[in-house]
RNA sequence: GGAGAGGUGGCCGAGUGGUCGAAGGCGCACGCCUGGAAAGUGUGUAGGCGGGUAACCGUCUCAAGGGUUCGAAUCCCUUUCUCUCCGCCA
C-alpha cells in the first residue's frame, strides 16, 4: 500500500510508474483530492477538540473554586462543540476508509530496470547480477537427452500405479490427486530435503506456521481486498477464516504491527506446508496431471530487512530457491517478469521455470519477489534504525520451491525407459538409500 | 463449550470522573563522580495524525471499537486476547 504523503510530493512520479500496470483503478489527483478533504476534517476536528479541551479545563477549575455561574457559563460555551466534534469524527472515519480503500487496491509501483511489457512474453531471461548465458551453464544442470520419447509425469506415475486422479476425484472432485507408496514418500523427500537446506545452509529459521488465517493477515500479503475469489475459507464464529494460499500470509505476517531492532535483521523464515487455491479464474487450464491442484505442498521463504539491504536479499533468495534446482539437478531457467505479468503487490519477482521433457517446455515451479514497503505497510511492520528513527520494513518471499512442481520435474528429468525414476543424489538418504522407484522391479 | 479474574509506556506496577500521556521502580542512553569499575547521583527515555523550513504547536492513543459526560485510563455496551477452574479432545 502506498503512503498517502508520498503520492502528495510526487504525483508525476506516481502516475508515471504505474503507467506500466494493469488494473490501477486511481490516479495521483484523485487520491489527493480524497486526501485533501480528509485532512481539512481533521484541522477543524482538532481546533474544535482544542477548545474543548481548554474549556473543559477551566470548568474543572471553576468546579473546585465552587464558582457555579462561572461553571454554568462556560458550559454555556462549548455547548455545541460536541455535535461538532461527533460529527467531525464520524466524518474524519469515513474519509479515512475511503482513502484506504482506494489506496490498498493500487498495485506496487515496479523498481527500476523491471522490463516493461504486457504479459508474459515481454518477460527477459536472468542470469544472475553480472551474470551471462555461459556463466549461468556452468552452474545449472543442461536439459537431460533422451533415448526414448520421455513421458509427461502423470503417464509414469499412473502407470506405477501410485498417482490417482481418478479416486482423487471422487473423494474430493477435480485438482485433487492421490499418492502412494514410493512416490508418495519422494514427495515427503523432496520437501524435507528444500526445508533442510535451507535451514541448514541458507541461514533461515523453520516454522510451524497456522493453516487458517484471519482476513486482516491476508489483507497484509495483498490477498485481500482484490483476490478473494483465489481463496478457501472455512466457517468460523460468526466469520471465517482462509485457508492459506501459501505459508507467505502467515510467516510474513509475523512482523505484523511490531517494531524490531534493526540489529534483529534481516529475519529469514522458511516453513513446508500444504497450500489451497480455488483456481477460480483458471478453469481449463493444465487441467491433466497434478500441475494445477487445490491443494499442494510449498517450501516458502520470506524475509523481513532494511529498505538499504532488499534488493540484495532478492537476489540471495533467487540463489537459495536456484540452489534446489542445481542440487536436484534439474534444468531450469530464470526470468524477470515485467510490469504486466508481476503480481499485485511486488516491486520486481523473479520466476524460476524447471525444465520439464515430457511436456518439451519449462513450466514455473518458484517465484521470488521483493515487495518493499507495501506489505509491511498494509501490516504496519517497522523497525528501529540504529540512528532511533522507525521506518517500515521491506518483504521478500519466494517458493523454494513448489513440492508438487518439483516432483513432477523429478518424474520427468530421472524418468527411465523401463518406466522407473532415478533418485537424485541428494534425496537418497531421504529415500532409504534407494537410488530408484518403480518401473520393473 | 461453562464459570471466574484480568489486559496501563521496553518491562513491572500505581491510578475508580477534572491540572493524567499517565506516580514509583526496573531496564536503557548520556553526563557527573572514580585510576578504572561497582555503588551513588543528575538528565533523558512511545507511537500515529495535522500544521510549521525548523525550534515547536495542536490532536489522538492506558487491548480494540462504540457510547455516556462540559470533561473518561477511571462509568456503560460490544469485540478480542491472556490467566485459573470445569468439560471435551489429537
Amino acid at each position: 500500500m502506498f503512503d498517502i504523503k508520498w503520492i502528495r510530493d510526487n504525483p508525476t512520479a506516481f502516475d508515471a510508474a504505474l503507467a506500466n500496470r494493469k488494473n490501477v483503478p486511481f490516479s495521483a489527483a484523485q487520491l489527493i483530492g480524497i486526501d485533501e478533504q480528509r485532512r481539512a476534517t481533521i484541522q477543524r476536528l482538532n481546533d474544535a477538540q482544542e477548545k474543548r479541551n481548554a474549556t473543559s479545563k477551566l470548568i474543572g477549575q471553576a468546579k473546585a473554586q465552587k464558582d457555579e455561574t462561572r461553571v454554568a457559563a462556560l458550559m454555556a460555551e462549548v455547548a455545541g462543540l460536541k455535535d461538532i466534534i461527533q460529527s467531525g469524527e464520524a466524518e474524519q472515519r469515513e474519509l479515512d476508509t475511503k482513502l484506504r480503500d482506494a489506496l490498498s487496491v493500487i498495485p506496487n509501483m515496479p523498481l527500476d530496470g523491471v522490463p516493461i511489457g504486457d504479459d508474459e512474453t515481454g518477460n527477459i531471461e536472468y542470469f544472475g547480477r553480472n551474470g551471462t548465458a555461459e556463466t549461468a551453464a556452468t552452474i545449472r544442470a543442461p536439459r537431460p537427452v533422451f533415448a526414448f520419447a520421455p513421458k509427461e509425469h502423470y503417464e509414469t506415475g499412473e502407470a506405477m500405479g501410485q498417482m490417482d486422479f481418478e479416486i482423487a476425484a471422487k473423494i474430493s472432485g477435480s485438482r485433487f490427486v492421490v499418492l502412494k507408496s514410493d512416490l508418495a514418500r519422494l514427495e515427503r523427500a523432496i520437501g524435507q530435503f528444500m526445508l533442510d537446506l535451507h535451514v541448514d545452509e541458507h541461514g533461515y529459521t523453520e516454522v510451524q506456521p497456522p493453516l487458517l488465517v484471519k482476513d486482516d493477515a491476508l489483507f497484509g500479503t495483498n490477498q485481500l481486498p482484490k483476490f478473494e475469489d483465489d481463496l478457501f475459507f472455512v466457517p468460523h464464529g460468526d466469520g471465517r477464516l482462509a485457508l492459506i494460499p501459501t505459508a507467505e500470509v502467515p510467516m510474513t505476517n509475523l512482523v505484523r504491527e511490531t517494531i524490531v531492532a534493526e540489529d534483529e535483521l534481516p529475519l529469514r523464515f522458511t516453513a513446508l506446508t500444504p497450500c489451497f487455491r480455488s483456481e477460480a479464474g483458471s478453469a481449463g487450464r493444465d487441467t491433466r496431471g497434478m500441475l494445477r491442484q487445490h491443494q499442494f505442498n510449498k517450501v516458502e521463504m520470506v524475509a523481513i530487512t532494511t529498505p538499504e539491504t532488499s534488493t540484495d536479499e532478492h537476489e540471495k533468495m533467487l540463489g537459495d530457491a536456484e540452489d534446489v534446482l542445481q542440487k536436484l539437478g534439474i534444468h531450469y531457467r530464470v526470468m524477470t517478469l515485467c510490469t504486466g505479468d508481476m503480481g499485485f503487490g511486488a516491486q520486481k519477482t523473479y520466476d524460476i521455470e524447471a525444465w520439464l521433457p515430457g511436456q518439451d517446455t519449462y513450466r514455473e515451479i518458484s517465484s521470488v519477489s521483493v515487495c518493499g514497503d507495501f506489505q509491511a505497510r498494509r501490516m504496519d511492520a517497522r523497525f528501529k534504525g540504529k540512528d532511533g528513527k522507525v521506518r517500515h520494513v521491506h518483504t521478500l518471499n519466494g517458493s523454494g520451491v513448489a513440492v508438487g512442481r518439483a516432483l513432477i520435474a523429478v518424474m520427468e528429468n530421472y524418468q527411465q525407459e523401463d518406466g522407473s525414476i532415478a533418485i537424485p543424489a541428494v534425496l537418497q538418504p531421504y529415500m532409504r538409500g534407494r537410488t530408484s522407484i518403480g518401473g520393473r522391479s
